[in-house]
DNA sequence: AATCGTTTTGATCAATTGATTAAATTTTTT
DNA sequence: AAAAAATTTAATCAATTGATCAAAACGATT
């Protein structure tokens, strides 16, 4: 698949992301690591210098992966129906495309907080954006319900993301398989849009 | 504290609670839990025959504390409006008081499926209860908005349960310390079920 | 106090862990 | 092609892991 830069360096990388997502800091070896890229074990310190070191620069790449979308679409001068639109379809696409992204990085960063500081600067990109400017302005016209910016934000990951995030949960509960399983994720997110935009938008503006 | 019952055998189990549910099943190590319960680490498995099985035994624990109050809930013959306003109320206070009890279990889940087996009769309740009931009348009088009640109990859970697993993320980016997220929780909480509800029982009935 | 069953301990086991080393191999430069 | 640098390997290290065992300590019964 990827042809571009396949270095020896980028083959470690993609096999301890795919291990480090699927086990977890803790039930990852650096074995585990060498014999999923293919290569010998004392090969991973050659190029990084410990296992807590290519984890980092994964990590570091995940988040990137979570946020870095996210961020540009709540800077983008589009209108905030639209925009509160498309960032639900980007998280979910996102979601359906690495399932465990999220429960992988919450926890991570729950069975490690030092991991923050690496996040830092994405996290405190989001409370000073676009977005929040037009969710004031919005309200001050009384065109939406008064909320903070941040619950909005709140509420539009939480609708999401925990659906992946208790997805192994769902499926049991429902006795759904993989494909059932989507198709429940995609009615579900339907009903979260009218749910979000309803409440906001609440005083119907003039037809 | 806890006075009742302060056998080995219990010292153990609260010890191997507080441990596996900071650290995870793979961050734990046997040691851990012996010191932190005071005993030498071959009376674990005088007790409890591995790791494993102690871990089961928590686990089955903790998923009762996380399911039984709200199957109770769910089951009682009170009104549908009382009925999720509760479900929330309940959801809220206990992740108030284990924070990270969600995206343990989620984790836990994630990483060893075979785990479900044990959850599986709880998990089963949900799709039959009383509630399931209570939403399909409401639906076919009117009252609420059609919707499957596995969406309903989705959008419950969901809008409380992420507010925790993604409280480091959350006081991060807002900057916020311990009470401050309770502030935030305590408010997004009551958005949530405004939301929630106005959703559901869109058509206002006749006062 | 002697005996028996239960509980607890210290010592230790084999396996696995992350990491290092020196040597072998490949690639690049001269 | 020779020399130098970069990459890769096999072998091994010390530390930690979950688990076991025989012996010690404890408590109840006789």
């Amino acid at each position: 698949m990827k042809c571009l830069t396949d270095t020896t360096e980028e083959r470690i990388k993609e096999a301890a992301k795919t291990v480090f997502l699927e086990k977890g800091f803790d039930g990852t070896t650096t074995r585990d690591i060498a014999s999923a890229a293919g290569i010998n074990s004392a090969l991973m310190n050659y190029y990084f210098r410990s296992k807590e070191k290519l984890f980092q620069s994964i990590f570091n790449d995940v988040c990137t992966l979570m946020f870095e979308g996210m961020l540009e679409l709540i800077n983008q001068p589009i209108s905030l129906r639209d925009k509160i639109s498309k960032l639900m379809d980007h998280q979910f696409q996102m979601m359906m495309q690495n399932p465990n992204l999220t429960i992988f990085i919450m926890n991570e960063l729950r069975l490690n907080p030092e991991r923050l500081y690496g996040t830092l600067g994405m996290a405190k990109q989001v409370p000073e954006s676009i977005f929040h400017q037009q969710i004031e302005d919005a309200i001050a016209q009384g065109i939406i319900t008064p909320i903070d910016s941040d619950h909005i934000l709140t509420m539009i990951i939480a609708n999401i993301q925990f659906l992946f995030v208790s997805k192994p949960m769902t499926m049991l509960a429902q006795g759904l398989d993989e494909a059932g399983f989507n198709a429940f994720a995609t009615r579900h997110m339907e009903y979260v849009k009218d749910m979000i935009c309803e409440y906001l938008f609440k005083p119907e503006s003039v037809t």
